[in-house]
RNA sequence: CGGGGCAUAGCUCAGUCUGGUAGAGCACUGGUUUUGGGAACCAGGGGUCGUAAGUUCGAAUCUUGCUGCCCCGACCA
């Protein structure tokens, strides 16, 4: 792409209404534009980089057996008058009127879609067990929104919902929403805990909040360090097998949230210099609840006795528009956000330090097809303008790989590339600079571990 | 929802106390010169001062209502 004919309004002051880092950076790096309290608009950069989040939980939903499709926004009352939680929900829940007179809603969470969309079809145990998901648009009218997208009004959400027969068959299916969210966070370049949470009137010890720990973080959380460096299932892991081994690995150490601590224990059971005490982002939380909604919504099959079944679920969600800014919270410096590779706008920015000049066009013409032919996502500054104006905007928007090509290198064959992340610089020739970032950007992408 | 604050050009803000022709920097347009860390100069364009009413000879400025937005708290993916 080159950026003379991109929409990249990116801000060189500070909105006022920005307080937290990654709130001042999505608007100064042209992510995101407030359109009015709590709702915000997606522009093209902010657009690309939630569009690869959103791809990495896909492919990761995909491994783990969860099934894609679309529910609609709005939700008919009737259905949430079944389950009861109608007149349960508070002023959260965005209550509409159609021209009818019927009563509508902006779904904040989709249970009771899916277990009407499960009890209309699904009749048999052999059908199960049963994982389907979406990534829609939710609404939930926060009393105040704040901190940008990562507590916005309308938000964007995976949300998936398994069905089995029984508890101990529901268990499996949490399990695989376990592991799949542990690689879908490591694939986005981040260290994502999870923690106990609360279960609700169900009971027992499945729900889990996935944590990236972060300063601005709205919880306070304690946990092992060790969890830190806990290795990440692979991309061979049989989902199919049993995933006991690695849930009792990384639930063995503790970890909870300032709502679920108990000092006590986490002062017992993990070691002084090992115990973290810091504040976090909740960026998914995974929950067992059992026939919450197939009960009063009458949503059964029939088992292998020939009888009625009662049908266990669980939900699982992924707060896509709230990981933009954890991610940019958990990696970025002074001068702008840093992406991780495997999230970024871009892989790499093609700096054209003297647009205009000849000699420096035909260069940068003749590299930015090659980085294209090797196969790499590039942005091409071929706007007219300082260098210094370049060096921010780059910086600012946090490509990881930057190609810097100045009229005094070309003369000499040779561009610069400056890792935005560890602001190494090294020089070479430019078939040289093509090899070396396909070299340094294909693993980092993180899609085949 | 309780408490606090803000609303003047695309952005950041001055002007409001003490009423008297709408301002700055950045951004934008045209031109000239520049070019390795947010360039310089010249010439321009752009605001019914959030909104409605009131006071006044005269309101961005004083009064009142309304709306929007931000911050703290309670609530939340």
């Amino acid at each position: 792409m080159r950026l003379s004919s991109y929409f990249l309004p990116v801000l060189k002051e500070v909105p006022k209404e920005a307080e937290i880092v990654s709130h001042r950076l999505m608007l100064r790096a042209g992510l995101i534009r407030q359109q009015a309290a709590g709702l915000y608009a997606w522009l093209p950069l902010g657009y690309k980089v939630l569009r690869k989040i959103q791809d990495i939980i896909e492919q990761e939903q995909a491994r783990a057996g969860a099934i894609e499709m679309l529910m609609p926004t709005l939700q008919s009352a009737d259905l949430w008058r079944e389950s009861g939680r109608y007149d349960a929900y508070g002023k959260e829940m965005l209550r509409i009127t159609d021209r009818h007179e019927r009563d509508l809603l902006y779904g904040p969470t989709n249970e009771e879609v899916i277990t009407d969309i499960f009890r209309t079809f699904v009749k048999s145990y052999k059908e199960l067990p049963l994982n389907l998901y979406h990534i829609q648009w939710k609404f939930r009218d926060e009393i105040r929104p704040r901190f940008g997208t990562m507590r916005s009004r309308e938000f964007l959400m995976k949300d998936a919902y398994s069905f089995d027969l029984g508890m101990e068959e529901a268990r499996k299916s949490y399990y695989r929403m376990f592991v799949a969210y542990l690689r879908t966070y490591y694939r986005m370049g981040l260290t994502a805990i999870p923690m106990k949470a609360e279960t609700g009137p169900i009971g027992g010890d499945l729900s889990h909040e996935f944590i990236v720990l972060a300063d601005t973080g709205e919880s306070g959380v304690f946990c092992h360090a060790d969890l830190l460096d806990m290795p990440i299932p692979a991309a061979n892991t049989d989902f199919n097998g049993d995933l006991t081994p690695i849930i009792d690995q990384w639930t063995s150490l503790y970890a909870a949230t300032e709502d679920m601590i108990d000092m006590a224990e986490f002062e017992k059971t993990v070691p002084e210099p090992k115990r973290i005490a810091a504040r976090g982002i909740e960026v998914g939380q995974v929950f067992y609840f059992g026939t919450k909604y197939t009960g009063p919504m009458g949503a059964t099959v029939t088992g292998p006795d020939g009888q009625e079944a009662e049908v266990h679920c669980g939900s699982y969600g992924i707060g896509l528009t709230r990981l933009v800014p954890a991610i940019i919270e958990a990696s970025h410096d002074d001068d702008g956000i840093v992406w991780p590779v495997s999230v970024a706008p871009f892989e790499v920015m093609l700096l054209n330090l003297k647009s205009g000049d000849a000699e420096c066009d035909a260069a940068c013409e003749d590299l930015y097809g090659k980085l294209k032919a090797a196969g790499l996502d590039v942005l091409y500054d071929d706007r007219e303008g300082g260098a210094g104006a370049k060096f921010a905007t780059a910086d600012l928007i946090g490509v990881p790989y930057q190609l810097i090509a100045g009229p005094r290198g070309i003369k000499a064959g040779e561009v610069e590339i400056k890792n935005r992340k560890t602001g190494a610089r090294d020089t070479m020739g430019f078939d040289a600079a093509i090899a070396f970032l396909k070299a340094a950007i294909e693993p980092e992408r993180r899609d085949k571990v």
